[in-house]
DNA sequence: GTCAATTTTTTTATTTCCTAAAAATATTGA
DNA sequence: TCAATATTTTTAGGAAATAAAAAAATTGAC
């Protein structure tokens, strides 16, 4: 869906105010290259929507003083939530800064019905947003991550994996049962909104995030857009092939599977290979690859092994993606930063061996922490996205 | 650089019209989603420049008769070059639907000053237009291609090999010689232009262009735009690495690219090394592969062994790709129908077994021939595309 | 033949949203 | 007190969309 010029406008100026709070309408203007008269309209409805806040400046100089603008964190609250893979589901209610609230946790009952998820999860939001300091009329949308094939435009899950195949209309059930609108997204997409929205990624249009985790995905921005394909699966990096001939098997089926070399289930799996034990629960994975990691520290050259080809297949797997898609910057992500300063240096030689000379530049690539309030900055990130393309008012109140 | 809803709206128009025509404006209405009203407006703007016939219709039915609305083939000529790979110079000379009125091929003298390609080029363009039955000011733009890395937005050239490096303002240097605006892409770009505007592309928004010739090409399509990624450079899929330790040695310096093994020049240099013949230059590799082909036929073991291979190997390198960028459609080109069908078979089947289960259906995927005409049809497409967004009158006649 | 019915196209009134320029506002320093 | 100055708002004007009314061009029934 196409925004209109008007919404347009209004989103790039809403982050540039992100970016540069607390700023004044002149420099909005010359920072969005729309005139001041537009900025001034633009910005009158945003503050009449509780989205803004101004206060006074004294400049010393000159002049009638600049109004600072900056976004008013308790205009409007956002729910993000997630479900992990291993389990717990997370609620987190996010002001417009895409600071955290309240924050739960809870234990989901299994089950195989997304029906009955969905079910169990508009419980648990409604206990979420009865048990935090804001008002039920507050909270503006939720956004839900979902380790899933889905359609976030229609909030539509297609697959989630240990359940009956969809399609099944996830959002619609649960904003039903809720009364407040519902967006959907796949989990690794949403770590690419709160980049893209809250961190350093948003001054940075075009930039690919990689999730180094049990599994290894990935996210792609084009020209400030986040790229969906045509089935609305995010990028599988996880997946393509590296090993052509007797690869290892990898959980999809295939063989040469990047994620069985490199991500955490892939790395633990190669050494349970190795001394013939049987690969472990996505439970205990992380025990797993934290004990490899101490071996490995402790100078076992067999398990170095295994994480300096980590490191290589996974240079050869960004390097093939650099190569067709040129991206701009590169954001690797994980949980355990132990295991990234392991595979670095094999990635990095693997990186500038295997990346086309003009497309190469080191400063290209960054590494973070991945910890759990990011995917719900991304939810929440979902969400103020398509609030601020909206032009109602946030609240009932 | 985004355009405006306006411009917007009049591609629209103009898509439409080109893949209906002949239609009247109610239909162009239901078809865009815009009102009657506007594409009055529209319409009656592109009629004045020329560029839209309109051409009464006997219905038979009852109601005012519709009046058809079709592109005028004569309402401005674009010409469309090329630099191939192997030497020759093409220039054809196209009509507004993409039809050759006149065409030429040079030989151009040997240099390594983009300076002086670029006079030559000018003169060749300026006799080939002289030559046509097209008037000067009938010419609206020039579009090249070239097999090298450059902005297209500033018709620079970055990069083209055998010369010395860039930047070079090339389309600038040829615009101000021959007096009428140049634009330049990259040839395989180009491609991906002509199938979207010309042929069956057109009502496809997301798909790929693959091309296997003495390398191996690809470009992508992607919401009814060209991705160009933050260098300006096509998709590299000929430089993705398929194989990851001592792999064969591609002409880019790295080990495994997918090019060393599946495109003509890869698969004369393996038939090479299993005789330990040295590697033809490129101006017999034609002749080398269409022996190879013979000889496949003719029940030789070995040489079916790096058909299937060649075959095996794109697979995954597609498969790559559709993992990771979930394309609408995929379009093998070839000018050399049989090297695909030795391969194809492979291809299928390594497709089948490396693409995510959820990503393939076989429909996605369709070949073609690659004639020398659609280079210049993607150039002319490219010209076309600038003509539509642009508002001035195509000719000053 | 005339005219009602019908379909297509154009016109008109209205709205939205931008820009450029003028005006208003709010402050400091001479 | 007011000139200077910087920021913001208002105003006038224009581009381009929509919805609805009007106009145009034809057929078929009587």
């Amino acid at each position: 869906m196409r925004l209109t010029d008007h919404e347009f406008n209004r989103l790039t100026v809403l982050r540039h105010m992100r970016a540069a709070q607390p700023v004044s309408r002149t420099d909005l203007a010359s920072l969005s290259g729309l005139t001041g008269g537009t900025i001034t309209q633009i910005v009158r409805e945003l503050v009449q929507r509780g989205m803004v806040m101004e206060q006074r400046v004294e400049t010393g100089g000159r002049g009638r003083p600049r109004v600072n603008l900056s976004i008013n964190p308790q205009g409007a609250y956002a729910v993000g939530a997630t479900l992990t893979a291993e389990g717990p589901f997370l609620v987190d209610i996010i002001d417009l800064n895409g600071n955290c609230v309240s924050s739960t946790s809870t234990m989901l009952r299994g089950t195989q019905q997304l029906a009955d998820l969905a079910d169990q999860i508009s419980g648990v939001l409604r206990d979420a947003i009865a048990a935090s300091p804001v008002a039920h009329d507050a909270i503006a949308m939720v956004g839900i991550g979902l380790p899933a094939v889905l359609d976030n435009r229609t909030g539509t899950v297609l697959m989630l994996e240990t359940f009956e195949p969809g399609p099944y209309p996830f959002a619609d059930a649960i904003a039903r049962q809720l009364g407040v609108p519902v967006r959907l997204d796949n989990s690794i997409n949403l770590l690419a909104r709160a980049m893209h929205w809250f961190d350093d990624g948003s001054d940075v249009d075009d930039f690919t995030l990689v999730v180094l985790d049990l599994g290894l995905g990935a996210a792609c921005y084009q020209n400030g857009q986040l790229v969906i394909g045509s089935h609305g699966i995010e990028a599988e990096l996880g997946h393509t092939k590296i090993v052509p001939e007797n690869g290892r098997r990898c959980q999809c089926g295939a063989l040469g599977c990047l994620q069985a070399y490199s991500a955490i289930s892939g790395i633990v799996g190669q050494h349970c290979d190795a001394h013939g034990l049987a690969e472990p629960s996505y439970l205990v994975m992380r025990d797993a690859v934290a004990e490899m990691v101490q071996r490995a520290r402790a100078g076992d050259i067999a398990t170095q092994g295994i994480f300096r080809r980590a490191g290589h297949y996974l240079g050869i797997g960004l390097a093939n993606h650099i190569n067709m898609q040129d991206p701009d910057r590169i954001l690797i992500l994980s949980q355990h930063p132990e295991i990234v300063s392991l595979i670095s240096e094999a990635l990095l030689a693997s990186l500038a061996q295997n990346v086309l000379p003009h497309l190469w530049d080191q400063a290209k690539l960054a590494f973070g922490k991945l910890d759990a309030l990011s995917y719900s900055r991304g939810a929440a990130a979902m969400v103020l996205e398509r609030l601020y393309q909206a032009r109602e008012p946030l609240q009932q109140t």
